[in-house]
DNA sequence: CTCCTAAGTAAACAAATGTTTACTTATAAA
DNA sequence: TTTATAAGTAAACATTTGTTTACTTAGGAG
């Protein structure tokens, strides 16, 4: 006979919330049914509007475990360019960089693109702005967080073999310094 | 009595065709139904697929109207990067900007997102890597287009308000100089 | 053990989608 | 003027979607 799965809303709940963070940074927002999200999950689609209301409640709740800017601002200043440069191209955060993903490749939905207008403003740049100091420094933010949405678009979303094929330290010497201008 | 259209059908197709850009630039392959096109190209649905056969051949066409290299390429190298950074933030090359739009919008779209990568690959950083010369003239190009994928997401898609209030010129200022360093 | 709550299931719902079919009608050549 | 061709239309199609409803059943509290 079929094993009995335990029962647990918990367990089942972070299940789901796991599977729609991996299929919503693989194929966003409109490439991805809730019943791909329940069969990744193993459960039943009723159990994903049950535990998260609606789809979108449920993509907020996946792609609102941000970026982490304070791991990199924290740092001598000196190595701004260098580390953000790692971070975004390191293949070992993949799994933190799912919900920037998700967002990414969900930019023909207008709440998703609000929801990132957003984050990004008040997580990325407002505080990233004040860390730079000096002059136009918002503009300044902006422009680094425009660079990295377009490597991680790039790379991640499109793959460009021209990105992607080189290793990760000859994409650091040529963005590092990029970065490192704005600072 | 209501007016009788005239008929004619390249006419036809090319409106659909200049409705579906327009609507695929907005929101994207996933966020625009045939239904929307015919209704805004002011015809019937099923003419959407007897010109064009399908969503996707449609949206391959409405997007194939590339990006023209050539006119910054072609002057002088220290212009480069004043000429690039003009290119994408002025807002006179809306049009001109559509189909990039429309496949930024798109990335929710496996065969959109393989179109993307080919068309980037070969009409823009291949030829551009040429021109570069040097070394690692393929990232650099790639490095390029990425940056202008970023600032074209950023400003466009997510509509920034950190870098759509400054002015062009301030925006100019602050962008070049990053591209320049490429060449 | 006995229930009662809540976790899980199966089925149905209406709406929207891309696409096809059969029909009507304008228009230009004969 | 007649008529054949092709442009345009209306309706239907099979799917897929998010969401809801009514039902079944596991498992801990009493």
């Amino acid at each position: 006979m079929p094993e009995a799965k335990p029962r647990n809303a918990s367990t089942t709940r972070a299940t789901i919330l796991m599977a729609a963070r991996s299929l919503f940074a693989q194929s966003g927002y409109d490439g991805i049914s809730l019943r791909d999200i329940a069969t990744k999950a193993d459960c039943n689609v009723a159990l994903v509007s049950r535990y998260f209301g609606s789809k979108d409640e449920l993509f907020r709740e996946a792609v609102s475990e941000g970026f982490n800017l304070s791991d990199i601002a924290s740092s001598h200043r000196q190595d701004f360019g260098q580390n953000m440069a790692r971070y975004i191209l390191s293949k070992r955060q993949r799994g933190a960089l799912e919900p920037l993903q998700a967002l990414l490749r969900s930019t023909s939905n207008p709440s998703a693109t609000a929801l990132m207008q957003n984050i990004l403003e008040t997580e990325f740049i407002t505080p990233l702005a004040i860390w730079l100091g000096g002059d136009n420094t918002k503009l300044r933010a902006a422009t680094i967080a425009a660079i990295l949405i377009g490597v991680a678009t790039t790379r991640d979303i499109l793959e460009s073999p021209s990105l992607t094929k080189p290793s990760v330290e000859k994409n650091v010497e040529v963005l590092a310094p990029l970065l490192q201008a704005l600072v």
